[in-house]
DNA sequence: CGTATTTGACCGGCGC
DNA sequence: GCGCCGGTCAAATACG
């Protein structure tokens, strides 16, 4: 201590001033003076435990800065791990699209040499007979533009991709899928093939044309989505047009049925219902895939629930081969919230996988296989429902709602259980700009939404997981990267032909993206939604919410 | 007046 | 064959 002879002095002055009252005046000058010593040394104390405060407190920056370099690098290493999974994804899909190519390429040689004499006239019949049920232009070049967007939708679109990688047996899809205009393909018999004529001609109409050459099982697939939700219907980001109401047995809630109105043929239906036990949980059953060209903000759910669609054919499909697949679904569909999904996946050249689905199930009463995502509450053990993730490929599409900044959202997916604070269904793209709403608030904030966002961003990363899922990926990427100005003017599907470099590149940067933005702060991503997308719209169209279902029971 | 919704009628599948 | 039920159609109605 410094001020240590001041004391001394002060000792002087003491003694001092016992020596004579003359010294009275000098004893209260030193009087004045130690006071002000005092204070001194009172300042310097201060002076010299603030110093070490601020040390102490820079010791403490360095140890942050330090863990902060430390997650720094944990995320760089799993944007890493993230990107090398994704090209994985991309080679075996170029591979599959390859080999697909190849069969289209073959099956025209053979059909070529066929005809030889009459190629041309022969090629146009053959196109013509392609679209038959789907235009009845008889314009060659018009015909030609369209098997070209059809070709390119399937090898870039959702469904026909998702179809071809799940043939157990390694093949692709038989080649008279391809020329089915619709993005579903089959898997066995087309409707076409097996029905009379008669029957054609009625179930064929304008509507219908896709739906036709679906496989039944295929057309039949649902995927139902249990939600909390105050307002009469979901928004999912698509315009619907209710073209019934009925009041189903067992639920006193009348059941709504609506249709898909982005396109006049689009086959997609929904039925919206409340649950009877639980009135504030509504029921929103989607069967079919759209085939139009999406908003952004329909985007996830439409991905989500194809995805989840095509991997309940799979199931399906694949177990009835046996091929290293298994379903373990409880039986009870609607109902049973507490059940989880076992998805076994033991093809496609990866590692046995194993996906739980937590609250769902898959049922397939009344002849329709029905996969319900219960998105009404968080599982009862977060933890325990994603370890089993732990091998499956963390290159998560996983719409991934980003505005939890936790790190844990990456690396430890349960995390996102518990953090997320709205429904985003993010997906985040740098170069894009904020193509967020910031303004918007999500009608579902009325649900217990980081059930919703989080449950649906587990059910899509389980999805995401099957290697199939990078032709839905690739579809939803056409749809953020290349499809349009997100009010609804995107270009046809066809003709994005979602090239796969643009569609790998997009994945690369969202994933990079998503590990920055993991890291990134949460205000930051809360308040601005930097370089991310919502997926859900701001616009509340009529058929949106439409009248409340309850002041029309029939 | 155009569009969306309502609602009774109708149809097909299924079980008895 | 009949009735029940889920699903759809389409005329009537409501709405902006």
């Amino acid at each position: 201590m410094e001020n240590k002879p001041v004391v001394g002095d002060e000792d002087k002055a003491i003694k001092s001033s016992c020596a004579g009252e003359e010294m009275h005046d000098f004893i209260v000058i030193n009087k004045g003076e130690h006071e002000r010593q005092i204070k001194e040394e009172d300042d310097n104390t201060k002076a010299w435990v603030k110093k070490k405060d601020i040390s102490t407190a820079i010791k403490e920056q360095d140890h942050e800065i330090e863990s902060t370099k430390a997650k720094m690098g944990e995320v760089k290493e799993e944007n890493e791990r993230l990107k090398l999974l994704l090209c994985q994804i991309a080679k075996d899909y170029q591979s599959l699209q390859t080999r697909f190519l190849q069969k289209v390429e073959a099956n025209k040689s053979s059909t070529m040499s066929a005809a030889s004499g009459h190629e041309e006239n022969e090629q146009h019949h053959h196109l013509i007979s392609l679209s038959l049920g789907t235009c009845s232009s008889s314009d060659p070049p018009k015909m030609m533009k369209e098997e070209k967007m059809f070709s390119k939708h399937n090898n870039g679109g959702l469904e026909l991709g998702l179809e071809c990688k799940f043939e157990p047996d390694g093949s692709t899809t038989a080649p008279e899928k391809n020329n089915n205009p619709s993005s579903e393909s089959s898997l066995g018999k087309t409707e076409e093939e097996v029905s009379p004529p008669s029957k054609i001609l009625k179930t064929m109409t304008s509507e219908d044309e896709e739906d036709v050459s679906e496989p039944m099982q295929l057309k039949k697939t649902r995927v139902s989505v249990r939600t909390r939700c105050d307002t009469p219907t979901m928004n999912d980001g698509c315009q619907w047009r209710k073209y019934g109401q009925k009041i189903a047995k067992g639920n006193p809630c009348p059941r709504a049925y609506y249709r898909c109105t982005l396109s006049p043929t689009c086959p997609v239906r929904k039925q919206v219902q409340r649950c009877a036990e639980d009135m504030s949980i509504l029921i929103t059953t989607y069967e079919g895939n759209h085939n139009h060209p999406l908003p952004l903000n329909a985007t996830a759910m439409a991905s989500t629930t194809s995805a989840a669609a095509s991997m309940l054919q799979s199931q399906s499909s694949s177990s009835q081969t046996r091929l290293g697949t298994s379903v373990s679904a409880p039986t009870a569909s609607m109902s049973s919230s507490s059940a989880a999904l076992n998805f076994n996946f033991g093809q496609n050249s990866r590692p046995y996988h194993q996906y739980n689905f937590p609250n769902s199930s898959i049922s397939t009463c009344n002849s329709h296989p029905t996969i319900t995502l219960d998105l009404t509450a968080a599982p009862p053990n977060n933890s325990s429902y994603f370890s089993r993730f732990s091998n499956a490929p963390r290159a998560s599409l996983n719409f991934s709602s980003l505005p939890s900044s936790s790190l844990e959202q990456l690396s430890n997916p349960q995390a996102s259980w518990k953090n997320s604070s709205h429904l985003t269904f993010g997906a985040a793209f740098p170069n894009h700009g904020p193509l967020a709403y910031p303004g918007w608030q999500s009608p579902y904030k009325q649900l217990t939404n980081q059930s919703l966002s989080e449950t649906i961003t587990a059910a899509t990363k389980a999805i995401t997981s099957n290697p199939s899922f990078c032709s839905a990926l690739a579809a939803a990427l056409t749809s953020f990267v290349g499809n349009g100005d997100g009010n609804g003017n995107e270009r046809k599907w066809g003709e994005s032909s979602l090239s796969m470099k643009t569609a790998h590149q997009a994945v690369e940067n969202e994933v990079g993206y998503l590990g920055r933005s993991s890291y990134m702060n949460n205000h930051q991503q809360q308040q601005q939604n930097q370089g991310s997308l919502l997926l859900f719209p701001i616009s509340k169209t009529a058929s949106d919410h439409p009248a409340d279902n309850s002041n029309h029971i029939k």
